[in-house]
DNA sequence: CGAGCCAATATTGTATCCGTTACGGAGATT
DNA sequence: AATCTCCGTAACGGATACAATATTGGCTCG
């Protein structure tokens, strides 16, 4: 048997490339998502297209009226406040069983990420790092459900944020904090290093904000 | 416009009465799906079953392996066990934000449905009171967000435990808990209130773990 | 000239049909 | 007697076909 072939449904596929495609934002919210168009473009029937369009409605990428078709959701920046709230009690929650849990390899993984970070490029590349990061930092909590909820969480935010956050908060800042966040993990300070998470979250969470308010104005 | 008359698809309609059956237990995990037998039980084609069960496959609740078809799946004691750290996560820091906007309507819905539950009598019933308590308790965050996540935790879990846990831990100890709970929710004291609420979980927890034990040796 | 109505069209939802794949049992072989 | 093979059946994935619903453009009427 080899390594990872897996046989999957012309379903699967469509649903895939369509997630991809949606949370890299390149399907904008609003599209709607016509299912001839696809199904010629991706070379099959309607069938599979719809039940792939099902899939994401669950998943919450596309919302589906009857007879209207699906439309790729609309993320609001209340929403997407929301959804760092969540972010703070999963990763908070996640930190603290880490902490207890973590080895050297896993203090060693986390600060290569961070260097690699310190000489980063393209901001396009700061939100993929921050995900990986601070996926490493909660990893050790052995609670795969978590990390499965804290992983659904960065690509919804993300598809919101890609341009928004990440463009604004700079990079030197929540740097500074991963640094120190790293360090306080390596003391086993456990109250320290989650009190820091959840500041390092709620800044996102004040940038976003002031950006809204910005844009609320603005225009 | 009406109050709640939505047109729903046969898709839907598939998905939403399965989602009730496998969520009750009524269709035990293992079983498989058959699409002809959905369908001609539903009076459709097999299309809409189709379309149902790839929803459910998003939501977690069937498992789909390619041309053998869709079956409930199956959750395993240790996942239980990952889904209640995640109920810690989320409703220690949603009880957080809540206790801060809590006022005392809150405070007095929350106790009515204690009263309840202490004149209750199945244990069938218990679940879900508990569940509404927690709601209750946790829904002033103001994160519907965080609220829903709790909501599909409680349902994931309950599928579980419906017979495991509630039947076991019994009634009286987690209700004299949940009588503290809101009283250090009244009070304003935060801290304990979180603190009290990760033990009362944290207690479904461990008799699962030893109820888990017990099977594994018992049999 | 604008608003409302109706028909033509586009798009969705569902049913039926066909090819393919997995499972199970009967028969042959060692 | 046990195992392997082959074939029949049942179930699935997908495509085409058709019915129902929404949308759009044109037309009429005020």
């Amino acid at each position: 048997m080899d390594g990872g072939e897996e046989a999957l449904s012309a379903a699967d596929e469509v649903a895939r490339s369509l997630r991809v495609e949606i949370v890299a934002g390149r399907i904008p919210p609003g599209s709607a998502l016509r299912q001839d168009e696809l199904a010629t473009q991706f070379g099959t029937s309607r069938i599979p297209v719809r039940e792939a369009l099902k899939a994401l409605q669950a998943e919450g990428l596309v919302s589906y009226s009857v007879n209207r078709g699906a439309v790729v959701t609309e993320v609001s920046p209340a929403e997407v406040l929301d959804m760092l709230e969540v972010r703070i009690a999963l990763e908070t929650h996640a930190l603290k069983l880490a902490i207890l849990r973590m080895v050297p390899e896993d203090v060693a993984e986390a600060r290569s990420i961070l260097s690699d970070y310190d000489n980063a490029g393209a901001p396009e590349e700061w939100s993929d790092m921050n995900a990986t990061f601070h996926e490493v930092l909660c990893a050790p909590c052995e609670c795969e459900r978590l990390m499965l909820l804290i992983r659904e969480n960065y690509l919804h935010v993300n598809r919101y944020a890609r341009i928004s956050v990440s463009g604004i908060v700079g990079k030197d800042q929540p740097q500074k904090e991963h640094w120190r966040l790293l360090d306080l993990c390596e003391k086993g300070n456990v109250v320290a290093a989650v009190k820091l998470l959840e500041q390092h979250i709620r800044s996102t969470q004040k940038t976003l904000r002031a950006n809204i308010r910005r844009k609320a104005a603005g225009r």
